[in-house]
RNA sequence: GGGCGCGUAGCUCAGUCGGACAGAGCGUCGGACUUCUAAUCCGAUGGUCGCGGGUUCGAAUCCCGUCGCGCUCGCCA
């Protein structure tokens, strides 16, 4: 309902303009202060103060003298207040906020009817997922949920890196050595058991003779090139490694949960034949040099002074070669292609993006979105030198310190629904989970996190659980009101209490906080959105009960608005990819 | 050194397409469970918005400079 206010008050303020023949260019509508009565107000009276020739209040008291509110659904009257010309919602903007919050979608913005790719996460499949990427799979999966929840038709990708260098080197690696030479692996799982060789191998390249090294970076320079000359012998041996390693690490994945519609690997763009022909094209452009035995692009005249090489000496792609092969590729297939990156591949991402231009793509069709690393105390994380904390230890750990929390509390529970342990592993996990996501997608992405283990577990305020727990108690009420016969109504005329009217408020602002997020690809918004929504609901909470309210139609509004808001709250944490307990 | 990002309360962070006195949580101190679940709520405490200029009626927000931190500048990904 909000944004249909917003749509009056912004063709209310505009009339007004043209009426006093004044420019409508700004209208100025802004959100108030929180305690503000008002809904929404307009600041334009300081913009159009010297253009009158009178001081801001006078203009703010001429706009609002030519608005009447009448000729508007939502807007019950209009005021000012100084230089701002304030507007406030009828009751009409209430009911229609809780007859639409009682739909269990609420939140799902109409249809735009565009196709969305969402690549994230990408990682290479060389070892665990360890928790300084996990930034990745947190913010994309909440991107694409976002995204979906936009109205968009939206399909999640996992660009599998199968053909570089590292890849090749992790091959020769497991291929090389003897698991009697490795240390136990930590976990029993594919990704933790190949990890070994990988970590073998680059410790080998490092530190063996010169002539052991020539002699492994021959082997690993023919497994590059059997790929790149379509070798199918080679496709296999490097399969082998990159599936199992794969399998192990989507494992951790689904934990999250993040899933992919997609598994894209590299190498297909290699083998049907898409990365030669985007050589082809390139060394076509105009920006193309070949330079010392190398094909490059000039990239100057896209602001970029570092050229990209796109065709080695020995006639091999490199990976933003492939990349270009795969955007075309998604550029074909979809309206929009979105990328979740981390802020190391920024020189890249905008090399690609010049790079898609050259080769005449619409560039609009690509949004490319960063995010920093997650720190250490002590510094980075890294599968090769196996320093990090993994996402499964984070998980489990959580998960475990979650579960003490829900029996800590068990026994000064006053709710008598007796938890059985299933309810219990059910409660640790959602907690657990939630509690990791929240802490990670509530951030602006572009921040650096250093990872703490005290602070990321925290379950009280700000975080996860505190969001969770207003769901939980939506539901507890809604199911004492049901055994005591109370049926819920959208009749807001019995709602008057600040409490109720702040919360009606807040459950008709959801739909244009997701429409902003989306527009911005920033989930946190919904993060922050879903922690103020819960202070206000606790506040309703504790003003406004249900089951003791004055009268019957009361408890049958309240119940409504207490409809309203689980939805809002799950639709909220579904959002940021969390769940919404019906118990803890 | 060049490019990009970040710098807000003791700590972790919102707010940043200019607008009404800069907001939360944690911490510290003090209160509220015979009540629809206290993973909750209420109150107190706490800030030169890194620093210096500029633009503006108005700047945490825009511009310039400067300092600190991060990322990046491979025929790696």
């Amino acid at each position: 309902m909000f944004r249909a206010f917003r749509s009056e008050v912004a063709a209310a303020v505009e009339s007004a303009l043209t009426a006093l023949d004044l420019p409508t260019d700004d209208l100025g509508v802004e959100e108030p202060p929180a305690e503000m009565p008002a809904t929404l107000a307009s600041s334009v009276a300081f913009r159009l103060a010297s253009e009158v020739g009178a001081p801001p209040p006078s203009v703010a008291e001429d706009v609002a003298a030519e608005i009447d509110a009448d000729d508007y659904e939502y807007v019950a009257h209009v005021d000012t207040q100084g230089p701002y010309v304030n507007f406030y919602v009828s009751e009409a903007y209430y009911a229609d906020t809780l007859t639409a919050g009682r739909d269990e979608a609420y939140g799902e913005l109409p249809a735009t009817g565009k196709s969305v790719v969402v690549e994230h996460t990408s990682a290479n499949p060389t070892g665990p997922v360890h928790v300084g990427r996990a930034r990745n799979p947190i913010f994309g999966d909440a991107v694409a949920r976002l995204l979906e929840y936009a109205g968009n038709d939206v399909e999640t990708h996992y660009y599998v890196n199968d053909a570089g260098r590292q890849i090749a080197v992790f091959t020769w690696a497991y291929e090389t050595f003897d698991e009697s030479e490795l240390p136990e692996p930590e976990r029993d799982r594919a990704d933790y058991d190949l990890v070994r060789y990988y970590r073998e191998g680059n410790a080998f390249l490092e530190s063996a003779d010169e002539a052991d090294v020539a002699a492994a970076e021959a082997e690993i320079a023919e497994i590059m090139q059997g790929l790149e000359a379509g070798d199918e012998d080679t496709y296999e041996r490097v399969a082998t490694v990159v599936d199992q390693v794969l399998g192990g690490m989507r494992t951790s994945l689904e934990r999250l949960p993040a899933t992919f519609d997609e598994f894209v690997k590299e190498t297909t763009f290699i083998r049907n034949g898409d990365a030669d022909e985007i050589v082809a094209r390139l060394k076509e452009s105009d920006h193309a040099v070949y330079e010392e035995d190398a094909w490059q692009l000039d990239l100057s005249a896209f602001d970029l002074e570092k050229n990209l090489v796109f065709l080695r000496s020995d006639d091999t792609t490199l990976y933003t070669t492939r990349d270009l092969a795969h955007h075309e590729w998604k550029f074909e297939h979809f309206d929009e292609a979105v990328t979740v990156l981390g802020e190391d591949h920024k020189l890249q991402a905008e090399q690609l993006e010049a790079a898609l231009e050259i080769l005449g793509n619409d560039t609009d069709q690509l949004r490319q979105t960063f995010y920093s690393w997650v720190n250490l105390p002590e510094g980075g994380m890294s599968t090769r030198e196996g320093t990090g904390v993994d996402l499964d230890d984070l998980l489990d750990e959580s998960v475990q310190r979650a579960r003490e929390e829900v029996e800590d509390r068990l026994d000064s529970r006053i709710r008598n629904d007796e938890l059985d342990e299933a309810d219990i592993d059910r409660i640790a996990r959602q907690v657990g989970l939630g509690a990791v996501r929240y802490d990670i997608v509530s951030k602006q992405p572009t921040k650096g996190i250093t990872f703490e283990w005290e602070r990321a577990l925290d379950f009280e305020a700000q975080s996860a659980p505190y969001v969770q727990y207003v769901h939980a108690r939506c539901c507890g009420i809604e199911g004492e009101a049901a055994d005591a016969g109370i049926e819920p109504s959208a009749d807001v005329s019995v709602l008057d209490s600040d409490a109720e009217l702040a919360l009606l408020e807040d459950v008709a602002r959801f739909p244009v906080v997701i429409e902003r997020a989306a527009a911005d690809l920033e989930p946190h918004v919904v993060a922050t959105f879903a922690r103020e929504f819960a202070e206000t609901f606790n506040t309703f909470y504790r003003e406004c009960s249900v089951l003791n309210a004055e009268d019957d139609a009361v408890a049958a509004a309240r119940l409504g608005l207490v409809e309203a808001a689980r939805h809002t709250v799950a639709n909220a944490l579904d959002v940021l990819g969390i769940e919404a307990p019906e118990s803890m």
